[in-house]
DNA sequence: GCGGATCAC
DNA sequence: TATGGTGATCCGC
């Protein structure tokens, strides 16, 4: 046809595929198939949308690439062994086949479309979509005639038929018109599955059963709604579903629960039609040659080979006509997330602001459902489209906007870090939280809390351990374990159990003190604290981990002997009753007052080692002055005194640039003893001084800096991951070239590539620098 | 546990 | 001018 086809025939399918528009059914009143697709290439070329499509579409053939040379290593060998076991798998889920049941699918016409049309009437015969110039969600069937689709964004569609009405989204509206509808499909099913406000699955089976003793009048209708909609019926979810996409629009279509109506209405039918099979599958398995259910089912054997269990099985599934026959209700939700779509933003300080605008938002929606997680993970797509994640998790549960920004707003920091001193150009930013605790989890963190509180209850008359011995148990079950784990997850154990240890014991009883594990590391480190303070002559302020007192200038002997009469004496009641009094009190302050502005006193004290941070990452930068980013950050965020503070770091026992710059000084457990509590100007109340970054936290909510110091040691540990990356990002990006074994001069890859999903061949396998990087197209022409 | 990807709606 | 938001899952590290 024209050049763009030749160069990017694949991605121009899978666009007018994905807008429905090879289907042949373009035409007569609206526009020509041929004339759309012109207008939609025009309106995309060249853009930076586009450029990232073709980004995408290269991965996934460099994946069927990749998919294709193990497939060349097959024996005839492997592949009748696979055939072996595949058959005796299809056996079994043959055996296991039910076709008692009637599942119904429903599915909504132009569902939003159809709302807005029932409510203006003037609407009924002009094209109309829903949705805003950026994004459709659904368009009539008017509009489809011009080739105007869901997920097309409305200045393309403009384009295809000017004379389209865009109407806003009502949500509000569909939902009130969706719960109707559900009424009356609970009628049929009262156990009945929505997949989304115009989707539903039913379980119709008892309901015929029922409707066999009815009076013949009552039995004359079925379900009725008033809406237009689609219906599928046949004996599993899997197939009802591709029932209902079969007559449209407002049509039904059944399949017999006899095994022969089941394989032939499977026969033809293309692999894409099946939920759960998506553009990037097709596209693969179109490369070995399967396009119908009877090809996935023909090359089942190749199939285990190349591809992961789940999914093989999945696709074994699908080509015996085989699916979901009871319909499973939703379990509990794993994650909650909030993004948000925008104009570009390249200014760090408005990167902040938004991310914590997301973590409110975010912490409302927790709040509604009353959940709490322990990882935090920000999404940022730039405006190339490009996207990334980034995960933290923390030791214990979070939920308030403080808390998720406090690690939030660490992870995106290390990303701007990364690139610095380009800054961020962001088109999108999210924020999720995850690994909420289960039942079992919930009912032990229960037990803690009670037992820290009972314990500041009774620390007044009898101070006792508020290690329970779950804690206990785990933590040594844990030690026990780690041997089988990796470093870091050896890592992540240890600095959990030590630090959630320590701050317990802390507070209350010295003999689970004396025994405590962390507790003995702790003393050793203080110790050593000490011992070089003394070396060095410079006279540190030590503060008695039990009785909190100040001890000064005094000998090792003299101290250790001071927190050995603090352990062994009677009164310790009074300064830990001192502690609890000030973790409850101000607990209640923070929830009342310490919705910080945008950036709180804490906040600057972060930014102000992120600056120091800067300094020794880019020391040969030019002054602050000279570089417009920092300067403008460090106007917005920060005071002048970084670099006096920056220049008593390094009396201090333990720093984050320690941290992260020592290759060999990954966070351990003697890291996190060498926690130490020193008395702010205020009396009664501790200052929190985290152990890793060194500062003085402004918060005296214990969960909140709990989160900070995990923050500060995921930050730790994410450097010395990413140290080989953030080389890689700081190398000028074009230009980059190596030359392989053939001597041609390749552009190097910037990001190791990685094998797809759900597949089992390895990207390790070496490419081979050949011709065999041929497009995959001539390969199945 | 993390990060990239795929998928559905 | 301009290509979404939410949630789940899988795979290889």
């Amino acid at each position: 046809m024209d050049s763009t086809k030749e160069k990017n025939g694949n991605y121009k399918d899978d666009l007018l595929l994905r807008m429905g528009l090879n289907d042949n059914k373009a035409g007569m009143e609206g526009l020509d198939k041929d004339k759309i697709n012109k207008i939609i290439m025009e309106a995309t070329k060249g853009s930076r949308f586009y450029g990232n499509e073709l980004k995408k579409e290269k991965q996934v053939n460099q994946r069927i690439e990749n998919m294709m040379q193990q497939k060349a290593q097959i024996t005839s060998q492997q592949l009748r062994k696979a055939q072996l076991q595949v058959d005796r798998y299809a056996m079994e889920l043959e055996q296991s086949r039910d076709l008692n049941n009637t599942i119904v699918h429903i599915d909504m016409d132009a569902f939003y479309a159809a709302v807005e049309m029932r409510d203006n009437p003037e609407l009924k015969d002009k094209p109309i979509a829903v949705g805003s110039m950026s994004m459709l969600s659904t368009s009539n069937y008017y509009a489809r005639r011009f080739g105007v689709r869901a997920a097309m964004p409305g200045f393309i569609a403009k384009r295809l038929c000017p004379q389209l009405i865009i109407v806003p989204p009502n949500f509000d509206k569909y939902r009130a018109v969706s719960t109707e509808v559900k009424e009356i499909l609970a009628d049929y099913d009262p156990n009945f599955l929505a997949m989304s406000l115009d989707e539903a699955y039913l379980n119709i089976t008892k309901h015929l059963q029922e409707r066999q003793n009815w009076p013949e009048d009552k039995r004359k209708y079925f379900i009725k709604t008033g809406n237009p909609l689609e219906n599928g019926i046949a004996p599993n979810t899997m197939l009802a579903k591709v029932c209902s996409d079969k007559n449209k629009p407002n049509g039904q279509y059944q399949v017999l629960p006899n095994r022969q109506a089941v394989m032939d209405f499977i026969k033809d039918l293309p692999i894409r039609k099946v939920s759960g099979i998506g553009k990037v599958t097709e596209k693969m398995l179109k490369a070995l040659g399967i396009i119908t259910c009877t090809e996935l089912y023909q090359q089942r054997a190749l199939l285990s080979l190349l591809f992961s269990e789940t999914s093989w099985h999945h696709f074994l599934h699908i080509s015996l006509g085989l699916g979901s026959t009871h319909l499973a209700r939703d379990g509990e939700r794993k994650s909650m997330s909030v993004e948000r779509t925008f104009s570009e933003i390249s200014k760090a300080e408005e990167q902040y602001n938004l991310c914590q605008e997301l973590c409110s938002e975010l912490a409302q929606d927790l709040q509604k459902e009353g959940l709490k997680g322990r990882t935090v993970t920000i999404k940022l797509k730039n405006v190339n489209f490009e996207v990334k994640t980034r995960a933290s998790t923390v030791s214990s549960v979070v939920s308030t906007t403080e808390e998720i920004f406090a690690i939030a707003k660490e992870l995106l920091r290390t990303e701007i870090d990364a690139d610095f001193p380009h800054p961020l150009r962001l088109r999108l930013m999210g924020v999720r939280l995850s690994s909420f605790p289960n039942e079992e989890d919930k009912r032990h963190q229960q037990r803690s809390i009670i037992g820290f509180l009972q314990a500041g209850n009774q620390s007044q008359s009898a101070p006792r351990c508020i290690l329970e011995n779950t804690d206990k148990d785990q933590f040594l079950k844990s030690l026990e374990m780690s041997h089988k784990k990796s470093f870091f997850d050896k890592k992540r154990s240890e600095r959990k159990w030590s630090h959630q240890d320590t701050f317990k014991c802390e507070a209350v009883d010295k003999q689970s003190l004396q025994t405590s594990h962390s507790f003995q590391v702790l003393k050793k480190k203080m110790n050593e604290n000490l011992e070089t303070s003394e070396n060095s002559n410079n006279s540190q302020i030590f503060t008695c981990p039990i009785c909190f007192r100040e001890q000064k200038s005094i000998s090792l002997e003299a101290f250790n002997k001071h927190v050995d009469a603090c352990l062994d004496g009677p009164s310790i009641s009074g300064t830990s009753n001192m502690f609890s009094h000030s973790h409850a009190s101000s607990t209640e302050v923070n929830k009342k007052e310490n919705v910080y502005p945008s950036f709180s006193q804490s906040e600057k004290q972060d930014y102000e080692t992120h600056q120091r941070n800067s300094e020794i990452n880019f020391i040969e930068l030019p002054e602050t002055e000279d570089n417009p980013a920092k300067a403008e950050s460090v106007d917005a965020l920060s005071d002048k005194h970084s670099k006096e503070e920056c220049a008593s770091l390094p009396s201090k026992p333990f720093n984050i640039e320690k941290c992260c710059q020592n290759s060999s000084s990954t966070v351990s457990l003697e890291d996190i003893a060498s926690l130490s509590w020193q008395e702010s100007s205020q009396p009664y109340l501790q200052a929190l001084v985290c152990p890793v970054c060194n500062l003085e936290q402004k918060t005296s909510d214990l969960t909140l800096f709990n989160v900070h110091v995990d923050v500060c040691l995921n930050k730790g540990i994410i450097q010395e991951l990413r140290k080989d990356k953030v080389n890689l990002a700081n190398q000028p990006r074009e230009n980059t070239k190596s030359t392989d074994n053939s001597g041609r001069v390749q552009k190097t890859a910037t990001k190791p590539k990685r094998p797809g999903l759900m597949t089992k061949y390895s990207a390790s396998k070496k490419t081979k620098p050949n011709n065999s990087r041929h497009t995959l197209d001539v390969f199945f022409k």
